[in-house]
DNA sequence: CAGCGGATGTTATAATATTACAAACACTGC
DNA sequence: GCAGTGTTTGTAATATTATAACATCCGCTG
């Protein structure tokens, strides 16, 4: 799996769309689940950016398209996109964002910066480590582990003491 | 501070619910807040059990009490108890949870049993340093941290296996 | 007891998410 | 090709969670 950009340096945002569907792709392919149009079209706004989106947002931009869907359209496709790890769903913002690593076994940690809005998808295994170091050390068997991270990112860090 | 009780273990549980009514007056105390009957209310009826209970429920109780509070009323409540640290909000759930380390600088972990529903709340300080080690190597400044962490209790574990 | 700020009451509404059922579609075996 | 089957989507209604805006009350200070 390539190395992805950060979200927060200039990038070819392109680049993350193309690679994020593609994953998607092959993924559905190796599963035989249906990546329909819907599906793909919300996971391709979902990478517009490295922000989270809104449901009733994709739903909006959904609507722009032409179609005029109602909300468990774009809940469902998110449930699918969900189950087969390509979104994630940031509790704590009711949003959604695209998965870094999308196919891999990991335990997501987001690093969402409260001036920008971007949030960074690391694998942050020594963490994962310790969660279950901890459960374990309670008798408590982990099935999933959520980890939203607030802070500034490097940029925002600069612009704030900078100017 | 003393130390807790485990949830998923038999104990004195009004133990709990007073220990926690009295870290709450004596930080309100502290600080110089006020522990109205609204307030101290709703969080004796968050500490009913060490499952967390969502704001309309809490709504329904507090009806039950003679009131018939409106939303904001409960919310405002949660709002202060959040702030003062006595209460947390599980994002995944949509709901609130007595702080079991009230007044102490900590990253709250919770392990939330999917079983039996309650929450253990663990200070984790290792998973804590992880998490800043992670999110410092990506230059990252963490100002608040959420883990919401689901799987078994050890209760739950030995009901599922063993009968 | 006047004035001020915090706390609560009240009404309405926003934002997020789900249920239930009907129609369309895609694949299988014949 | 086409009937049968299971998945996906459309549609309407509604549930659940949370906030805005404004009026009133309460407790403290001077």
């Amino acid at each position: 799996m390539s190395v992805r950009a950060l979200p927060y340096r200039p990038h070819n945002h392109d680049a993350c769309v193309s690679q994020a569907l593609g994953e998607a792709r092959l993924i559905c392919q190796q599963r035989n689940a249906r990546l329909t149009p819907t599906r793909e079209r919300v996971l391709e706004l979902i990478w517009q950016s490295h922000k989270p989106l809104g449901a009733y947002e994709i739903l909006a931009e959904l609507g722009e398209d032409g179609h005029n869907p109602a909300p468990p359209t774009v809940y469902r496709a998110l449930n699918f996109l969900q189950q087969h790890g390509m979104v994630h769903r940031i509790a704590s913002l009711n949003a959604f964002i695209g998965c870094a690593h999308a196919g891999e076994q990991h335990t997501g940690m987001f690093l969402i910066c409260h001036a920008c809005g971007n949030i960074l998808e690391l694998a942050a295994a020594p963490v994962s480590d310790a969660i279950h170091a901890a459960a374990e050390a309670e008798g408590f068997r982990v099935s999933d582990a959520a980890l939203e991270v607030t802070g500034l990112c490097p940029r925002c860090q600069m612009e704030s003491s900078g100017d």
